[in-house]
DNA sequence: ATATATTCGGATATATTTGTCCGAAATAAA
DNA sequence: TTTATTTCGGACAAATATATCCGAATATAT
C-alpha cells in the first residue's frame, strides 16, 4: 500500500532481470511475467519506463529482452526504481495531504510521520539491486506467490 | 501517499472534531470541511465510517453534529482512525505484493520493509488524538494550507 | 404544526490506476 | 528476402478511488 500496484511489479521484475543479468542471461518481457507473476502487457509499459530512465536495457527481435548492463546492476539502489514508477513525492510530502507542511508550519503528525519517511528513504536508498538478486540466486529470497 | 485521502481527510477531521471537544463545541460537517479544507460531501461519507466504529458520535437537526464523547478521545489512538478507513492491510502485507510472503518465505524486501511498517505501526498506535488536538489548540500545529 | 438545520444513505459522476489489445518497428536466423 | 520473435507506443477497457447530488430521516426552535 506504500508502493503503487505498478511499482511492485517493476521492482520485481527488475530483480528478476538482475538474477538474470548475473547468469549472462537476457529476460524476455514473457519470462519476466511468468516469473514474477504479473500481468504482461501492464508490465511491458513499466519495463518501457525502466529502460527510458537507462535503469535496464531493452533490445528488440529474436535474441531480445531486458538486461542490466555491465556494472549497472551494483550502481543501482532500489530507490531509483521506486522513484521512476512512483515518483519523490511520498519522500517529501505531508502525512496528512497539507501542501504547506513544514517544520515552521506543521501539520499535527509531521514530526512523526518524518521519521518514517525518512526511515523508507534510507532503507531504499541503502539497498542494492545487485544484493538483492544475490538472495534471489540463493533461493533465500522469491519473487512469486 | 502512505494513506489514501480519504484517510487524511478523516484524521484531519477527527482531529478538528477533537479540538472542537475540548472546548465543550460539536463540529459539523460544514464547518469541519472549511477548517480543514476538504469536499464536504466525501467527507460525510468518511465521518460516517468513524461514527459507525464508534470512534466519534453525531447528531441530527440543529445543533447536531460531530463530537468525542465522554473521555473517547484520550483512550483513541491514531492507529483507529487510519484503520477504520484504510484498513489493516497496510501493516500486514508485503511490500512487493506477494500473498505468502513471510519469515520462511520472504520477498527480496521482506526484513528491511517490515521494520518500516512497524515503525509506522508503532507510531499510530502511540499517537493520541488528545494530545494531538491540544497541539491545535495552541496553535503549534495546523489542519490546513 | 411548521420551518429550519443537520446527518444518513443511495445513486451517480469524475479521475486515476490498473490492465488489455493490436499494429508498427526492430532484429536475428533460415 | 522471408519468417519468426521481440520491444515500442498508442488507443482502449475495466476497476477502484475520489467526489457530487439529492431526497429521506431526525431533531430543534419558533
Amino acid at each position: 500500500m506504500i508502493f503503487s500496484k505498478a511499482c511492485e511489479y517493476g521492482v520485481r521484475a527488475t530483480l528478476y532481470i538482475a538474477h538474470k543479468s548475473i547468469n549472462q542471461e537476457r529476460a524476455t518481457l514473457k519470462d519476466i511475467a511468468v516469473m514474477i507473476d504479473s500481468p504482461v502487457a501492464f508490465t511491458a509499459k513499466i519495463l518501457q519506463q525502466l529502460t527510458k530512465q537507462n535503469i535496464i536495457t531493452s533490445s528488440k527481435g529474436p535474441t531480445g529482452g531486458f538486461k542490466f548492463e555491465g556494472t549497472k546492476m551494483k550502481e543501482t539502489k532500489l530507490l531509483e526504481v521506486v522513484e521512476t514508477i512512483d515518483g519523490k513525492e511520498m519522500f517529501t510530502q505531508c502525512g496528512l495531504g497539507l501542501k504547506e507542511c513544514s517544520e515552521n508550519y506543521p501539520c499535527p503528525v509531521h514530526n512523526e510521520y518524518k521519521h518514517i519517511r525518512e526511515g523508507l528513504l534510507k532503507m531504499l536508498q541503502n539497498t542494492n539491486i545487485y544484493e538483492m538478486a544475490i538472495g534471489l540466486e540463493n533461493q533465500e529470497t522469491y519473487l512469486k506467490r
